[in-house]
DNA sequence: TACAATGTTTATTATAATAGTCGACAATAA
DNA sequence: TTATTGTCGACTATTATAATAAACATTGTA
C-alpha cells in the first residue's frame, strides 16, 4: 500500500511553496527544479490543487503560483485528499454498496480505524507545521532552502 | 493509496479460520465458499501465510488448514505485513538511501506518523478482537457464520 | 503592438502491478 | 490404491502509474 509519486511530490510541491512565500508568484520552473520533478508532471500535479483552490496562479511573465491561504490554515488532509483520493484503505468502508458483505463484515471495522488513524495524522499537521520542522531541522543548513 | 485484494481477502480468511476453530483442519474449498473467493486465487493468499508461520497446513482427505496460534495471540499487524509487505506508505521512510532528499525532508516525517498510526491501530487488534466483534455484531445471525 | 514567458489542457506511451486462471505435482487418509 | 486435499510455477488480461510531449491560452514588458 504505497502512496503515489503524485502525492509525494505534491506535498513536497506545496511545502515548497510555503517555505517561499515571498508576496510574489512562484513558478512552477523553480519549484521542479528545487524538488527535482519534471516540469511536465509537476504541471500535472499542481492541476488538481488549483482546481480544489488550495493554490492560486497566474500565467505569463512573472507569473507562478501561490497559495491561497497562510500555511496554518491548510491541513495536509486536504492535500492528501485533492492529490491522492479518499484515506479509506478499502472501497467499502466509504461506499459499503461496493461489497455484498459490508454490513456483516467485521475487517471493514478494521479499515475503518486505520481510516481514523491516517485521518487524525493529516488534520492535526498543517503546511505551517512542515515549515516549522523544515526550520528546526536546517539548522545551518538553512541558505539551501532559502536562497 | 489501496489495499490490495490479497490483504483484503487473507484478512477474511484469517478471520474465516479463527471463527471455526473446530479442532480440524478447514478445507481451502470451504473457505473459498464462505469468503466467495476463488480457490485458486485464494491458494495464492494462503501460500505466504503458510510461510510466515502463522498458519499450518496438512494435505489429503480430510486436510486443511488451521491456525498455529490461538487467535489472541495473533495480532493484525502480523497479518498485514505477510500479505502487504511493510506499513511505511513510501520507500523512504524504511529505506533512507531510496531518496536523495531523505535526510532533509521534512515530508518524510509524515509518511513515518501515517506508518506510527497504522501500525498502532494493526498491533493493538488481534484476530480475537475481531472473532468478538463479529460475534457481537451477528446476534441473531450467527448462525449464517457458524453453520 | 509584438513577443517571450509563463500556466493549461489533452493525448500518448512505456512499464509495472494487480488480480486473477490453469495445469502439473505431492502428500495422505480411508 | 485412490480420491482428496494442499503446493508450486507458469501464464495472462486488465488497469494504474509515471511519466513525456505538443498545442494552446494568458499576460507582463519592451
Amino acid at each position: 500500500m504505497k502512496l503515489s509519486t503524485k502525492a509525494r511530490y505534491g506535498m513536497r510541491a506545496m511545502l515548497d511553496l510555503a517555505l517561499h512565500r515571498d508576496r510574489v508568484p512562484i513558478s512552477l520552473k523553480d519549484i521542479a527544479e528545487r524538488q527535482q520533478i519534471s516540469l511536465a508532471y509537476l504541471e500535472q500535479i499542481i492541476a488538481p490543487l488549483v482546481a480544489a483552490g488550495l493554490i492560486r496562479s497566474l500565467r505569463g511573465p512573472k507569473g507562478g503560483i501561490w497559495l491561497d491561504r497562510s500555511a496554518d490554515q491548510v491541513t495536509l488532509k486536504e492535500i492528501f485528499q485533492t492529490l491522492e483520493g479518499s484515506l479509506a484503505p478499502v472501497e467499502c468502508v466509504e461506499n459499503p454498496q461496493f461489497c455484498s458483505r459490508a454490513d456483516l463484515c467485521v475487517t471493514r471495522e478494521v479499515w475503518d480505524r486505520i481510516k481514523e488513524a491516517m485521518a487524525s495524522v493529516l488534520e492535526s499537521t498543517t503546511l505551517q507545521d512542515l515549515v516549522d520542522l523544515q526550520k528546526k531541522k536546517n539548522g545551518s543548513e538553512r541558505l539551501m532552502y532559502y536562497i
